[in-house]
RNA sequence: GGCGGUGUAGCUCAGUUGGUUAGAGCAGCGGAAUCAUAAUCCGCGUGUCCGGGGUUCAAGUCCCUGCACCGCCA
C-alpha cells in the first residue's frame, strides 16, 4: 500500500462550467482516486475553486454582488455539481482560504529571500472612472491598423494584429465604457523563472514516461524563442491575495495582490491545510502529504489538467516549488502529469460564452452521472481531441450500458428468480463453460489493472466492456434456462457463477460507474467490495443460499425522440 | 509566419523499440438462442494506413517533402 497525492486542475469561479472541463480534469482524477482506493490505497483527493483575479470581480458585478459573496455562492453550487458527478473529493477548497493567502505569501518570501523575485517598473492604464488598473483586455477602441471599433487592448480580433493598449485609437474601458483613462507608473514583482530554467528543463527530460502531450508543451515554452521568460506575479487589483513577503510588509507593494497564476496552484497545498481543518487533523498529517522533509517521501503526486493549463503545472508552478525549496529536501514536485486534448461539440468547440454544448448541470438536470462518467470517461480526448455528438452518445450509452451491463444483471437475476429463488442457488460443479469463464476474466483484469494503473483511460474503460461482454458469453454458451431441463444441478452452478460476477462488475466497475455499482452490490445485499484478487475466489463471494433482489432497469436507454430534443436545445445559446 | 498535434475500414479509434495474412467497438449483412431493458451470442471487412520521394532484406511504424484539419504563439 502506499500513499497517493491527487489534485485536478482547479475549476475558475465566474460561472457553471460545460462538459469540456469536467473531462479533461476532475473526472478523470476521480477516476484514478476511486480506483486506486479500490485497490486499497491511501488517497488524498484535492480539488478546489479557483476564485480570485479580474473576470471574478466583472461575474460579481454583473450578478449584482460584492465578490467575496459572488464567490461563496458559486463555490456551493460548483461543489453542489460536483456532487452530483459522484467526485469524490477528500475536500473541495476555495483559492480564497486564509490556509492559501498565508501559504502565498510564504512562498513568495521564500522566493524573495532566494533571490528569485525581482522588482520591475512599468506603465499601465488606469480608469478614473471605474477607480482599478485595467488589463489590457479590458481596454477596448479603435484598431490603428484596420480601424475595427471593437478592438482590445491586447489584440485586434478583426486583423489579428497584436496591440499595446497605448495603440489604441480612443481607448474606453471595456467594464464602464469610460474614456476618463490615464496611464500610470506601476511596480511589480517577477518571478525569475529564466534563473531555474536549466533545473526545469532536466527536470522535465527526465519524465520519459510522461505523456507526450505535457512534455512536448514544457519543452516549447523551455526552448522557443528566448527561452522561458520571467513571469509577473502580482497584479493592481483588489480581489486576490495581499502582496507580503511571508508575514512581513512589502514596501512599494501596498494595495496589489497576487496574480491568480501564482496563488492558484499553491491552493493544492493549501487545500490540503483546509482538508485537515475541516477534518480534526493537525498541521503535521497534511504537511507530511506535501512536505519531503516532513514525512511525504513515500506519496506518489500525480496531476489531471486540460492541455491549456501544461506550462503553469510543468514550469510556474515548479518553478515556485524549486525556487523555495533551494538545494534542500522540501515540498514536492509531481510525479506524474495526465494532460488532456479537448472535446469538441458536434463540430465545433464548446463556447461559455456562446452557451454552446452542454453545461454541468443541464446534463445532470437530464441524464444520471453514470451516462456522462460512461460516455466521457470512455471517449477521453487522451491522444486527440474528441467531438461528442448525440448520436454517437446515444448509441454508446444504449449499448455499453443498457444492454451489456445493464441487461446482463437483468437476465440473470430473474431467471434465478423464476427457477430457483430469490437466493443463490445450491447444487451441482464448476461446469466447463464456468472454468473458461474464469480463465478468461483472470486475464482480462490483469489487463485491465494494467491500463488503470498507466491512467490509460480509453483502453481500461474497452477491457472493463469486455469484461461485462464476458458474462454474456458465459450465459449464451452455458445456457442455464435450457440446461436446467436436463442437467439441473449444473444449470445451478452456471447461475451462481453468475450472480457472484454480480458483485465483481459492482465492484471493477465502481471508478467509473459509482451509482451503478452501489446500486449492484444493494441488489446482491452485500457491502463486500473487496478488489479480486483471483477471480476464481472473486466468484465465490456469496455463499449458497445467500439472498438477493432483483433490482430495477439499471440504465433505461435514451430515446430517439430524446436524443433530437436535447440536440436541438443545446444547440444555440444558453437561455 | 513559427511551433506542436492529428490525418488508419461507413463512423469513433488501437497499432509498443520498423518484421508473420493491418486490429477493436459501433453501424451493416447472415445465422443461433429465447433467460433478459426486441436485450444477447456467433460469423462476415482487399481498407491507395492523406499524397509524393527516400533509407532498409523489410515501413502504418524511421528520414525528406507536399496537402488537409485543429490548437498554441508571434
Amino acid at each position: 500500500m502506499s500513499r497517493i497525492l491527487i489534485t485536478s486542475a482547479i475549476p475558475y469561479i465566474n460561472g457553471i462550467k460545460h462538459l469540456g472541463n469536467l473531462v479533461g480534469s476532475q473526472l478523470p482524477a476521480d477516476l484514478y482516486a476511486r480506483y486506486m482506493r479500490g485497490r486499497g490505497h491511501e488517497v488524498l483527493f484535492l480539488c478546489s475553486t479557483d476564485e480570485h483575479g479580474t473576470p471574478a470581480e466583472l461575474a460579481a458585478a454583473k450578478a449584482g454582488m460584492e465578490v467575496e459573496a459572488f464567490c461563496a455562492q458559486m463555490h456551493d453550487t460548483q461543489a453542489e455539481i460536483a456532487k452530483g458527478f459522484g467526485l469524490s473529493f477528500d475536500h473541495f477548497g476555495r483559492s480564497s482560504s486564509a490556509q492559501n493567502r498565508k501559504l502565498t505569501q510564504y512562498f513568495a518570501g521564500e522566493l524573495a529571500k532566494n533571490g528569485l523575485i525581482e522588482e520591475r517598473s512599468e506603465q499601465q492604464v488606469f480608469s478614473l472612472a471605474d477607480d482599478r488598473y485595467l488589463p489590457d483586455r479590458y481596454i477596448e477602441g479603435t484598431c490603428p491598423n484596420c480601424g475595427y471599433e471593437n478592438a482590445r487592448g491586447d489584440q485586434c480580433e478583426n486583423c489579428t494584429k497584436q496591440l499595446d493598449p497605448t495603440d489604441l485609437i480612443n481607448p474606453r474601458s471595456a467594464i464602464s465604457g469610460s474614456t476618463d483613462l490615464e496611464v500610470r507608473d506601476t511596480k511589480h514583482l517577477y518571478l525569475r523563472q529564466s534563473a531555474l530554467k536549466d533545473r526545469l528543463d532536466s527536470w522535465i527530460t527526465s519524465k520519459t514516461d510522461w505523456p507526450v502531450l505535457t512534455t512536448s508543451i514544457a519543452k516549447k515554452w523551455l526552448h522557443d524563442g528566448d527561452g522561458l521568460q520571467d513571469r509577473g506575479i502580482t497584479r493592481d487589483l483588489a480581489w486576490g491575495v495581499p502582496v507580503k513577503k511571508g508575514t512581513e510588509d512589502w514596501p512599494g507593494m501596498e494595495g496589489k495582490v497576487f496574480y491568480v497564476w501564482f496563488d492558484a496552484p499553491i491552493e493544492y497545498i493549501a487545500c490540503a491545510a483546509e482538508w485537515a481543518e475541516a477534518n480534526g487533523k493537525d498541521e503535521a498529517t497534511w504537511r507530511g502529504w506535501w512536505n519531503e522533509a516532513e514525512g511525504a517521501d513515500d506519496v506518489r503526486y500525480v496531476q489531471f489538467m486540460g492541455k491549456d493549463n501544461v506550462p503553469f503545472h510543468t514550469l510556474s508552478f515548479p518553478a515556485t516549488i524549486m525556487g523555495t525549496n533551494g538545494d534542500d529536501k522540501g515540498w514536492k514536485l509531481v510525479d506524474y502529469i495526465k494532460s488532456f486534448n479537448y472535446l469538441n461539440y458536434e463540430g465545433g468547440q464548446f463556447s461559455t460564452s456562446q452557451g454552446r454544448g452542454i453545461f454541468q448541470d443541464q446534463a445532470l438536470d437530464i441524464l444520471p452521472a453514470d451516462y456522462w462518467r460512461w460516455w466521457l470517461l470512455s471517449n477521453a480526448p487522451e491522444s486527440s481531441d474528441t467531438e461528442f455528438t448525440w448520436e454517437r452518445f446515444q448509441a454508446d450509452v444504449n449499448k455499453d450500458l443498457a444492454d451489456v451491463l445493464g441487461n446482463f444483471v437483468s437476465r440473470i437475476t430473474k431467471f434465478c428468480r423464476s427457477k430457483f429463488g430469490e437466493e443463490v442457488p445450491t447444487g451441482g460443479d464448476m461446469t466447463p463453460e464456468g472454468k473458461k469463464l474464469i480463465e478468461d476474466l483472470e486475464a482480462r483484469l490483469a489487463a485491465y489493472q494494467t491500463h488503470m494503473d498507466a491512467i490509460d483511460m480509453r483502453k481500461a474503460a474497452a477491457e472493463l466492456r469486455s469484461i461485462w461482454t464476458a458474462g454474456n458469453e458465459f450465459l449464451q454458451t452455458a445456457a442455464p434456462w435450457s440446461r436446467i431441463k436436463t442437467e439441473p444441478e449444473a444449470a445451478a452452478a452456471d447461475t451462481r457463477l453468475a450472480l457472484n460476477l454480480i458483485r465483481v462488475y459492482a465492484v471493477l466497475s465502481a471508478p467509473f460507474l459509482p451509482a451503478a455499482a452501489q446500486t449492484m452490490l444493494e441488489a446482491m445485499q452485500t457491502d463486500d467490495t473487496a478488489w479480486p484478487s483471483s477471480m476464481a475466489q472473486a466468484l465465490t463471494a456469496l455463499p449458497v443460499g445467500h439472498a438477493y433482489t432483483t433490482p430495477e432497469v439499471m440504465f433505461r436507454k435514451i430515446t430517439d425522440e430524446e436524443r433530437e430534443d436535447w440536440a436541438s436545445r443545446f444547440a444555440g445559446t444558453r437561455s
